[in-house]
DNA sequence: ATCCCGAAGT
DNA sequence: ACTTCGGGAT
C-alpha cells in the first residue's frame, strides 16, 4: 500500500516541497512578480485568468503604461479600456476591470482592500483571485484554487471526481487551506509555487512525470495519479456542451474613407466592441460583393460568418440604431473582435502598427 | 450556462 | 489546414 493521504498531509511534506522546488525551479522574473502592489497583481491575475504568461507579458506591460494607476485606469473611458483589451477575448472581463477600479476609487480611496472577504465583493474578483492579491500584495494567508492548482491537488492525492461538480471543488477548497504554510513568510513562495509548478511542470498535457524532458517532479514517488498510471485521466473532465452553429451575415459597408460599424450591446458576445451590423436595408442599385466565409469557433457555439461588402456611391439615407461610420484611420483605436480586426488586415484597411 | 482567443494537437 | 482544449467569474 503506497503511502496515505494522511501520512503525506501529516508530515506537511507537500507544503515544504512545493516551498522548495518553487525557490530553485520557480519563476521569478516575470513583470508583476517586481514591484507587488496590489493594482499590479490585480491585473496580471485577471489577464492570466484567460491568457496565456507568453501573451499577458505583452499585453500587461502596455496596459500598464497606459493605465499607470487605479486612479488612471478608473478616470479611463470604457471604450479606451476595451480598446486596450481588444483581441484579449472575454470582454465583460475589461468591463469588470473598469468597475472595479472606480469601486476601489469611490468606496476605498483608491487602495484594494487587504482583506480578502472584501476583496471578493468586488467586480470580476472571485474567490481564487481575490486569495493572490491578499497574499502577493499583502501577505495575507489565504489559499489559491485556479484551473492550475486543481489539477495539482487532484493528481497528488489521486482524486478521480469530477471537477464541474461543486462538491469536488469545495473539498479541494477546503484540502488547499489545509496546505498553507505556518509561516508568514512562506506564504508568497508556496503560492507562486502552486502557480508555477503547474504551469510548468505538471502541466495538462505533458507533466514532467511522463514526458523525456530535463525537469523531475518533486512528487513522483508519493503522486497517486502517478502511482497509479491515472495522469491521463485526472483531472476528470465530464463536461460535454453540444455545439450549435450559428450563420451570421456582416454587412460590410464603405462609403469614401468610412466603414459602417455597429456597437454591441454590453451583454453576449463581444460586449461593448464594435463589429459589423448584421442586417440592414439597402439602396437596391449597390452592388454586393460575397466574401469567403469566416470560421469563428467559441466555447459552445460556431459561427459562420458571411461577409458582404458594399462600396456606397451615396450615403445611407438612414443610420441603423447603434451604427456609426468610422473612418478608417481610427479603426486601430477600436475595441475590435479578431475575428473584425482580422478581416479588415485582410482587405488592407486596418495595419497592425501599435 | 456563457464568454473569446491562441496554443497545442492531429 | 484543421480541430480541440484550457482558463474563472457571473
Amino acid at each position: 500500500m503506497p503511502k496515505t493521504i494522511m501520512e503525506f498531509c501529516e508530515i506537511n511534506s507537500f507544503t515544504d516541497q512545493l516551498i522548495a522546488w518553487q525557490r530553485k525551479q520557480g519563476r521569478h522574473h516575470l513583470p508583476w512578480q517586481i514591484n507587488r502592489t496590489a493594482y499590479r497583481v490585480w491585473l496580471s491575475e485577471v489577464m492570466l485568468q484567460q491568457t496565456q504568461v507568453s501573451t499577458v507579458i505583452e499585453r500587461y506591460q502596455v496596459f500598464l503604461k497606459k493605465f499607470p494607476t487605479v486612479k488612471a485606469l478608473a478616470s479611463a473611458s470604457i471604450d479606451d479600456v476595451l480598446s486596450e483589451w481588444s483581441g484579449m477575448g472575454y470582454y465583460t472581463r475589461a468591463r469588470n476591470l473598469h468597475r472595479c477600479a472606480q469601486v476601489v476609487v469611490t468606496e476605498y480611496q483608491g487602495v484594494f482592500p487587504s482583506d480578502p472577504k472584501l476583496l471578493e465583493t468586488l467586480p470580476g474578483i472571485g474567490r481564487s483571485t481575490a486569495a493572490a492579491i491578499a497574499v502577493f500584495a499583502y501577505g495575507q494567508s489565504a489559499a489559491i484554487l485556479d484551473g492550475n492548482v486543481k489539477r495539482v491537488l487532484a493528481r497528488v492525492w489521486g482524486i478521480q471526481d469530477d471537477l464541474s461538480k461543486n462538491a469536488a471543488v469545495n473539498q479541494l477548497w477546503a484540502h488547499a487551506e489545509t496546505l498553507l504554510p505556518h509561516a508568514p513568510e512562506d506564504l508568497v513562495s508556496y503560492t507562486q509555487g502552486l502557480m508555477d509548478f503547474g504551469a510548468t511542470c505538471c502541466t495538462q498535457n505533458k507533466p514532467a512525470c511522463i514526458s523525456q524532458g530535463s525537469i523531475t517532479c518533486p512528487f513522483e514517488d508519493v503522486c497517486l495519479a502517478k502511482r497509479f498510471d491515472l495522469i491521463k485521466h485526472i483531472p476528470l473532465k465530464v463536461k460535454k456542451v453540444k455545439v450549435s452553429t450559428v450563420n451570421i451575415d456582416w454587412w460590410v459597408l464603405q462609403y469614401k474613407d468610412k466603414l459602417l460599424l455597429e456597437k454591441r450591446p454590453h451583454q453576449g458576445i463581444w460586449a461593448g466592441l464594435w463589429s459589423f451590423p448584421e442586417s440592414i436595408d439597402l439602396p437596391k442599385s449597390a452592388k454586393q460583393l460575397e466574401r469567403q466565409v469566416i470560421k469563428h469557433v467559441l466555447t459552445h457555439r460556431v459561427l459562420n460568418i458571411r461577409p458582404i461588402q458594399v462600396t456606397l456611391q451615396r450615403p445611407l439615407t438612414k443610420i441603423p440604431a447603434n451604427c456609426e461610420w468610422i473612418e478608417l484611420a481610427d479603426l486601430k483605436n477600436l475595441g475590435l473582435p479578431t475575428p473584425v480586426r482580422l478581416f479588415l488586415k485582410n482587405l488592407d484597411l486596418i495595419h497592425d502598427d501599435a
